[in-house]
DNA sequence: GTTGAGCGTT
């Protein structure tokens, strides 16, 4: 079952890239990254998902990620909302 | 600096 984070707190010079290669660290399989950026400016919302294969890997990762540091922020990890 | 979009009319 694949379950969906919610990633805050992120720093602007964090992308979809970096965020994946954050969380797929100590073997965990990511199945997509995106960091939010705004539609109209191009910016970085300071925040992003990210979404794992097993929500067991998603569990491991959001307590291992959460409150870490990433380009200078601390990492604030959550389920995420279902997009409104 | 904290919960995603666009199409097209539910």
């Amino acid at each position: 079952m694949a379950k969906k984070l919610y990633v805050g707190n992120l720093s602007y010079n964090t992308d979809d890239a970096s965020l994946e290669a954050a969380f797929s660290a100590d073997g965990r399989s990511v199945l997509s990254a995106r960091v939010i950026t705004d539609r109209d400016t191009g910016r970085s919302r300071g925040f992003g998902f990210v979404e794992f294969d097993d929500d067991g890997e998603a569990q491991s990762a959001m307590e291992a990620m959460d409150g870490q540091d990433l380009d200078g922020r601390t990492l604030r990890v959550n389920e995420a909302n279902d997009r409104r």
